[in-house]
DNA sequence: CCCACGACCTGTGGGC
DNA sequence: TGCCCACAGGTCGTGG
């Protein structure tokens, strides 16, 4: 599922259809995801003018003119498809992801525009909410979270006294979404590939030179994905139904046993187990 | 606080 | 072809 640059990039995709539009039906068509919806909530929806789409982490946020913002979680497989009369199809060749599967469609906002856009999640791991603006911070989603890894705010003093003292392996810490926010588990892996740290490594074993390369790897991994449109993997697609192409560039997510791609290394990458997620790297070149 | 593990839910791909 | 198991981009809760 998504982690920051596919969630960035289905921001991005919804953008220009819902970003100043007024919603003239949301239906809902099961009572929950993850969670069950709040209460009326396709009523607090409908009528209301989502006024800018912004993301925080891996959520996307929908202020809306009543004075509440939407609130959504992709999960592992939550996906959005923009089905919009007046949009001409972009022009050039993409792939297109396979097709959302109809009866995984559990969200429906229809816009007075007359777009409808759907949103899908076979696995019901995403989610959605409706909080008061201005209380963003202190919902309890987002108490705590750290920092967007491409903001100021993330850098090598940052990660120093986030690191400091911590004997966990620094691969479960940029996946703690208190430490930084946004990452999973393809992006940590990449990060942590070249920026040669191993992600076995106690994070607060790491020097000063490794916790700056990181923050350089760790943005520009991410740059790059976005630029690339994310990863598709199974059931990623932007809100055009396009593939995002990322994946083509990983250098050791889902690559266990193949040549190490670091010139003249030689290692193998290596698949293990942390938290029960898989972990890639390459023993020779990672220290 | 740390960590391993199971739970949530469905689909898919590989091995036999 | 069919079956079964392992595993999947995320988080949360529990128990040691």
């Amino acid at each position: 599922m998504p982690e920051l640059p596919e969630v960035e990039t289905v921001r991005r995709g919804l953008e220009p259809v819902l970003a100043g539009a007024r919603l003239a039906r949301v239906t809902a068509r099961r009572p929950d995801l993850r969670f069950p919806f709040p209460d009326g909530f396709g009523q607090r929806l409908t009528g209301a003018r989502i006024e800018a789409l912004r993301r925080r982490g891996k959520y996307i946020l929908a202020p809306l003119d009543r004075g509440e913002t939407l609130i959504i979680h992709l999960g592992m497989t939550g996906r959005f498809v923009i089905d919009d009369p007046r949009a001409r199809r972009p022009a050039g060749d993409f792939a297109l992801a396979a097709p959302a599967d109809p009866k995984h469609a559990h969200v429906v906002f229809e816009t007075e525009a007359g777009a409808v856009v759907t949103y899908f999640d076979a696995r019901r791991f995403g989610f959605m909410d409706l909080t008061a603006d201005g209380s963003i911070d202190a919902h309890p989603r987002f108490a705590g979270m750290g920092p967007e890894p491409l903001g100021a705010a993330f850098d090598a003093d940052y990660l120093a006294a986030a690191f400091a003292g911590r004997r966990q392996a620094v691969k479960a810490v940029l996946l703690d979404q208190h430490v930084v926010a946004g990452l999973g588990n393809i992006y940590v892996n990449e990060a942590l590939y070249r920026a040669r740290i191993s992600p076995l490594t106690a994070a607060g074993a790491l020097t000063n030179k490794q916790r700056a390369g990181l923050v350089m790897t760790v943005r520009s991994v991410l740059e790059e994905a976005i630029e690339a449109g994310g990863s598709t993997l199974r059931d990623y697609a932007n809100a055009e139904g396009a593939m995002g192409y990322f994946q083509h560039a990983f250098q050791v997510y889902g690559r266990a046993g193949e040549a190490c791609r670091t010139p003249k290394c030689g290692g193998v990458v290596e698949r293990a187990v942390q938290a029960g997620r898989s972990t890639f790297s390459c023993p020779r070149c990672q220290r």
